[in-house]
This record gives structure tokens, sequence and C-alpha cells, in this order.
DNA sequence: ACCTGAACACCGTTCAAGT
DNA sequence: ACCTGAACACCGTTCAAGT
């Protein structure tokens, strides 16, 4: 194990024949693990590799950040950073929202292995509070009711997050025996008629296809879903029977 | 600790005064590793625990087992053999839809970890896919076309999945300074005066209220949603009344 | 065939000791 | 104060050798 391998790969390496160490810090720990993991991918991310990636021994890290769990949050909090919650105000809220949206979600998909963990890791830096008061706007201009947004954000996020994250490693494994394309192809038609009539419908569309469509499905519920705790307030009244937003048809049973 | 008799936590442990071994086979290490799971997370489970759990070696597992990640698969499916798919006539199906989704979120919830195990192991299994079966014949009563109804499987599975391991790891927690609740909490007014404003709503509501809620956003949005390259016209516009799923007589092209 | 101890190449984290 | 080598207690996986 050689210890002085030039193997930094990062900007300040050395300026002449000495090794020109940059002094650690918390920026540059966090950008080097983002490099490495943009690199490596997830499994490949370990405080180890960032130290030898940064010349230095594991528990010199230990000085600048409290754990390998907040070495996660402080991760994606920076891969957010990317997203941009600027309102153009020519469009309505809708396509703003579609557009804070999909730039999350690119961000997310940027490095391999950031979805999954953004999984894992509770988002609650100013880039993750940034977005989310991005998103309580937009679904307070589209007239959802104050409570409900709450929540809705959180579902809102939990699926840019979750689909994300499915597709990441769904890339990770090229078409080893036990994907999906592989199962739900070879399915028996006695065993299940439904999955096997639809196999060819299950894998189909494209990721962004499928995520605009999810996308419309959710706006379109969650406008028309208040919290069943809901102030009766202005728009609904909804105490047993629920009633769809305002005043819809009320015949709609089942 | 102290919950079982001497280590083994299996039915056939010893007979006499020898140490009566049981055979391995693929069933009986599934069978620990679930323990296992449930006993100490995801974090615990390593396929030297289950080796020590049944007496044996790591190295003895790989006659059985392909790989960890094939375990997890095998345990995931294993899991899932809870989840109740029969049918209940009785009822409508959007009662049996709830239900159907309840005991798959709980069979998720059963475990510390199993649902975040479930966010990165495709659920492929057998058990996996007669729910998929289910649930596409559930869609179907609802009158949701069969395009569509192959992606909203996905989007409710996947969403089931990921409220199920945000849930399960925000129990891990029990509140240490990055918690959303402490964030959410003492989130500056200025800064993020909507967070600020609703950090009560943000953080309300029991994990079941919130689970109904988003289920009932899902099914609205899905039930109004068709796919984009879905046929047009023909049987689900937007919220039409809903066709029995009985005349399969029409031309079903696709 | 089935099983295994030992080894290999890794981990996160701690700590006494250095500067 | 900052940094570090070494150690501790773990990992998954492989393999030659045992029965």
């Amino acid at each position: 194990m050689g210890t002085r391998d030039p193997f930094k790969a990062s900007e300040v390496v050395s300026r002449r024949g000495g090794a020109a160490k940059q002094p650690l810090s918390r920026d540059i720990i966090v950008a080097a693990a983002l490099d490495l993991l943009t690199q490596e991918g997830l499994d490949g991310l370990s405080l180890r590799k960032v130290a030898a990636a940064l010349d230095t021994g594991a528990a010199s890290l230990y000085a600048y950040v409290e754990d390998l769990q907040e070495l996660h949050a402080l991760l994606l909090d920076r891969a957010l950073a990317g997203v941009d919650t600027s309102r153009n105000p020519q469009q309505g809220w809708r396509a703003r929202l579609e557009t804070l949206l999909e730039s999350y979600y690119r961000a997310l998909s940027r490095s391999p292995g950031l979805a999954q963990l953004a999984m894992s890791t509770i988002a609650a830096g100013p880039n993750a509070l940034r977005i989310i008061e991005a998103l309580l706007g937009l679904l307070g201009e589209a007239g959802v009711e104050q409570a409900t947004a709450a929540w809705a954000v959180d579902l809102i996020t939990l699926y840019v997050t979750a689909i994300a994250a499915e597709q990441s490693q769904r890339r990770r494994q090229p078409d080893p025996l036990g994907t999906i394309t592989q199962v739900v192809g070879a399915v028996s038609a006695e065993e299940y008629p439904r999955i096997h009539a639809l196999r060819h419908h299950l894998l189909s569309g494209s990721p962004v296809d499928r995520f605009t469509w999810s996308l419309e499905v959710l706006v379109k519920g969650i406008v028309q879903t208040p919290r069943p705790d809901a102030p009766a307030g202005k728009a609904v009244a909804s105490r047993k029977r629920m009633t769809p937003a305002r005043n819809r048809s009320s015949s709609k049973k089942l």
C-alpha cells in the first residue's frame, strides 16, 4: 500500500516538488466526497477513500464531520444546490412546478447513488428548505389549502426521490437474470394472466414520459383531495362524506 | 437480548447432549436472516451473523445463496408472503385496493429496515408478482385503461415502499439534532416564511392518516390521468362513469 | 457434494500520541 | 488545536483443503 500515491484527484496538488496539501475543511471534504460518489457510486464512497483522495487518513475527517451519516447529509444538500427555484413569472404555477421538480429530479440523478443516498438521509439542509419553500408557494398559487399543501410537499418530494432512486439503480444492472425485464417477460400466462397480458405495457415508456405522467397524477390528485382535518373555511367542507374540491357534481360514487 | 434460548432462535436446536445442527437450506437461511433483520435492523443484518445464528461460517451460505443481494431479494419476497390478496367480493374495488395496500404497507413495516431494503431491491419474486397481479385486477375494475394501469402499478408500489421506508427510518432516530422536527420547528421566518407559517402542519398527522390521504390522492389522480399514448376516446376519458369492467368484447388493441 | 478455516481486501470509528 | 498511525471490531467474498 503506497501511502504516497500521486492519486490526488483534486485541484491543489503540488506546486513544485513538495506536496502542498490544501488545508482540510468541511467544504473540501464534501467536494471530494461528491467527486467520489459521482465517479464510483454509493458503494464506492467511503470515509477512507475520501481521506485518501485528500491525502490524509480517515481519522482526520472526524475533526470536520461528525459521522458518515452527516457527510451524507452534507453531500445531499450540496447536490441540491443546483436545483433552480427562481421564479419565472411568465409561466403559470403548473409549468413552474413541473420545471422545479424536473430540476430536482435531475439533480438527484446526476450522480449514481445520490438518489439512493437521498432515500436514507433526511434532507433538511438549506437547499432542501429552499425547495420546500418554493413548492409551498407554487401549491399556494394552485389554490391548494395550506394544511393540504404541507402534506402534499412531503408526498411530492418523496415521490421524486423514490423514482430517481429506482431508476438510478435500474441503471446499475445492465441485465442480470433477476431484472424486472426478464421476470415480467417470462411470467406464466396461467399464474399471472394480467401481468402476462400487460407485460409490454409494464415495461414501456421512457423515464421522462413516466415521470411526467406521474407528476400529472399527483398534481391532479392533490388539487382535488383536501386533508381530512382541513379547515372547512373557504374551499372545502369535508367532515364525513368526502366531497370533491369546490363544487363538483356529487354523483361520484364508488 | 435474552429473547430465546441459547443463540439459535430457530426450531431445531439440539436434541440431546450433542449439538444437532439442522442441515442448511435456502429456506432456513432466509428465515434466520429475517429474524435477524427484525431484531437488529438492516445494519445488523450480515451474512456473517446469519451464519453465526446457524452455527456455521459465512462461507457455507454461498452454497445456497449467490450473494448478499440475492439474500435480500429472497428476504423481501418472504416478507411479502404475508400480504393478503384474496378477494372479498363484498366490497368495491376501492375498499379492496385500500385493504391490499395497507396490508402491503404493514408487511414492509413489520421489520425495521425491511422497507429500506425494498427500496434497493427489485421485488420480482412470486409474492411481488401476486400483488402486482391483484393490483392490475383492481385497477381494471376501477375502469382504468390497461396501459395506464401498468404504469399506475409502478407508481403505487413505489410510493407505498417509499413511505414505509421513510417512516421506518424516522423511527430509527428518536430525536437527534438533525431531525426534521428540529429543523422545521426552528426555521427562520424571514428566510423561509412559508415553511415557518406551516411548520405545525408540516409535522402534523399520524402516519396512517397521511397514508390514507396519499392513497386517495394517487387513486383520484390515476383514475383521471390516461397515459399520453393510451388509446384515445374509447374508455376512460377523464371522469366519466366507470364501466363495470366486464365487456371485454370490443377490440382490445395493444 | 457439502462444508469450512483462513485469508483477502475492504469498512467506520476511536484513541493515544505526536506537532 | 489540529492531525495521525495504529488498533478495534466489524464487513462480503474467495479458495484450498477437509470430510
